[in-house]
DNA sequence: ATGTCCACTAGGAGTGGA
């Protein structure tokens, strides 16, 4: 069973080319982040006829996020409590069957633009609610998954420069404490559980070759429960894909997969 | 190099966001 994070940034303009990864990479569940799309607009007929049903939580222009399965899926409930005016960041579904069962949410959390900003308070405020909400849910005896793009680097070995992004914004103490936080109500990072000491990116910058010059941020973190952990195989940061496919743009996001034990 | 890309409003190219 292969579960996936993906901030695709942008539906419309980013259809062909996760057709293009879903025909590759055949996954059984996604969580996409920055659909940029309300919700009578999401193309499903188009992710049905690849095999996939999808429960979606968009907006207008921004945010946005959806969860595509193959395997049988139900949806549970869209959006933080308390924070519906921050955007359409959050939806859970219930994949799978029998033993193989996963709780599956997936989460566009707020960038929070700069330490001056308005964002940035806010977005504080979304990860305290974004633990309460987590605390009610986080069961370690029962396979959960908290997936998506959670714009804040965890720790130095995370990002591409410590030094020159030291207390700026992804990288100050304050949201490493809020992330921390939610991850201790009965969390794991999966990439972390197999790859301690790797330094591996899944965000760089469009601007400045960022790309190429290895420039990154890991940002983008599959969660879960020791259940989960129990079950995991793998993971993998599905770096080909941040790249030009066919003349097609990718997203400046990676997208992130765990292989479970069904 | 703040060097790119996306969506919106608009009916062409600028703006805001990331």
């Amino acid at each position: 069973m292969q579960l996936a994070t993906w901030n695709i940034n942008g539906l419309r303009a980013r259809l062909d080319y996760i057709k293009l990864w879903l025909a590759e990479r055949a996954p059984d569940v996604v969580g996409f982040q920055e659909l940029k799309m309300e919700d009578d607009k999401f193309p499903h007929e188009e992710f049905e006829a690849l095999g996939y049903r999808c429960v979606t939580h968009g907006q207008k222009s921004w945010n946005g996020v959806a969860i595509l399965s193959r395997l049988p899926i139900e949806h549970i409930e869209s959006g933080l409590p308390g924070q519906a005016d921050f955007g359409a960041r959050l939806i859970r579904a219930r994949v799978g069957e029998g033993d193989a069962t996963v709780d599956f949410t997936t989460l566009y959390c707020p960038n929070g633009k700069n330490l001056d900003h308005d964002d940035y308070p806010r977005k504080l405020a979304w990860f305290d609610a974004l633990k309460d909400w987590a605390m009610g849910f986080v069961d370690p005896s029962q396979s959960a998954i908290l997936c998506g793009d959670f714009n804040i680097v965890p720790t130095a070995l995370d990002t591409w420069d410590e030094e020159k992004w030291a207390g700026d914004i992804f990288h100050t103490d304050e949201e490493r404490a809020r992330l921390a936080a939610v991850v201790e109500t009965g969390l794991r990072d999966l990439y972390r559980e197999r790859e301690p000491e790797t330094q591996a990116f899944s965000w760089w910058d469009y601007r400045g070759g960022a790309f190429h010059r290895k420039h990154g941020l890991r940002i983008d973190f599959l969660l879960g429960t020791d259940a989960v952990v129990s079950r995991l195989k793998g993971v993998e940061i599905d770096r080909d894909f941040r790249k030009k496919k066919d003349g097609m743009t990718a997203s400046d996001h990676a997208p992130v997969i765990a292989t479970l034990t069904d």
